[in-house]
DNA sequence: CGGATTTGACCTGCGC
DNA sequence: GCGCAGGTCAAATCCG
């Protein structure tokens, strides 16, 4: 309860912000173009990119009042980065909520690890329960102590983890989708909690985890990992705004390198989603809400090129159900 | 009564 | 090797 840590000790998520850098160009929102291809992360990640220079939140908000009438800018989550020691200085974040008013604001991004591990899901989590309780067979003599085995020491299940910053008060964020908690824990630098959630679709195994800045309590960390490949439970009906994040804005994801020595990012991604078409039931694809999912893999594995750009992750949408199925035990 | 939450225990990875 | 922090499980509880 005491908590005697420093509460800047580091940024888990290492937010970025860059006031004084004013360039006036924000690359990700030229139009429908895919600018993205201009900036070349094979040597900058997404985050450095951003730290480095050639963009400015201060542009970025007012392209966002301008196009989305959002609010402002958050700044993006770099899930691999996080192992920062204490060696950056700014420790500010640039988090700044204007107003309280504003629709919503939320900037993602993603982390891709490496490996083909995509979006299958079970087979790893059989490790060390089971054992626990024994009801059924006593022969084996080990029940004293729930001694676990990982067997197969390999296949750690690196998905793709896609982290959301949303301006919003409440907590509970109907995305389409319905999840059922499964677990609570107490960030370190932060007062306030982290829920963990999973989808209840059998077949699913996607979560999120949903927390609160421990700056801004308006700012609502959401980070989804892995994809459904099921459609959404409710949606496409009444509530339509519920059919994709309920926070009209943008999404800007992007992947990092997680790993120092090989400074080639595995995916970079945006999204982008339209601010006042959730009404649009008119449409020809409902699916297809308002969400503006534009993938830019720069993957270049020696291994498998082919299969890899065959399809890429679909970020909140439902991708083709043999993707995840592919995976088989033997 | 069934399903979602709550919440403490427990496991794992990693840094020191 | 130990401690911490993060992540997960599951029994208990709550709520429709
Ligand atoms: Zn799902």
């Amino acid at each position: 309860m005491s908590n005697e840590k420093n509460p800047s000790d580091y940024d888990p998520f290492y937010y970025n912000h860059l006031n004084e850098h004013n360039h006036s160009s924000f690359p990700f929102f030229s139009d429908n173009s895919t600018p993205l291809q201009g900036f070349d992360p094979s040597n900058t990640s997404f985050t450095d990119f951003l730290h480095s220079s050639s963009m400015d939140y201060n542009t970025l908000s007012r392209a966002f009042d301008l196009s989305c009438s959002s609010s402002e800018v958050i700044s993006s989550i770099d899930e691999n980065s996080k192992k920062k020691p204490a060696g950056l200085g700014d420790h500010s974040m640039g988090i700044s909520s204007g107003n309280p008013s504003t629709p919503n604001s939320s900037v993602s991004s993603s982390s891709n690890e490496a490996d083909q591990a995509i979006a299958e899901e079970d087979s790893a989590k059989n490790t060390y329960k089971k054992d626990k309780q024994l009801k059924g067979c006593e022969d084996e003599e080990e029940k004293t102590k729930k001694e676990n085995k990982p067997k197969k020491k390999e296949k750690k299940q690196k998905e793709p983890r896609f982290a959301f910053l949303t301006k919003s008060e409440i907590d509970h964020l109907e995305d389409g989708y319905r999840w059922r908690k499964y677990g609570q824990k107490a960030v370190k630098n932060s007062p306030y909690p982290r829920s963990y959630y999973r989808c209840t679709s059998q077949k699913c195994g996607v979560k999120k985890r949903v927390e609160r800045s421990f700056q801004d309590p308006s700012i609502v960390i959401t980070t989804y990992e892995g994809q459904h490949n099921h459609h959404s439970p409710a949606t496409l009906r009444g509530n339509a705004a519920a059919g994709m994040l309920s926070s009209p804005s943008l999404l800007a994801s992007a992947s990092s390198s997680f790993n120092p020595n090989s400074c080639l990012p595995q995916e970079l991604l945006l999204a982008h989603l339209l601010p006042t078409n959730i009404n649009n039931q008119g449409s020809h694809d409902p699916n297809n809400n308002s969400i503006f999912y534009q993938n830019l893999t720069h993957h270049q594995y020696p291994q498998h090129h082919g299969q890899q750009q065959f399809h890429d992750y679909g970020l909140l949408q439902d991708l083709l159900p043999s993707f995840t199925s592919k995976q088989e035990h033997p």
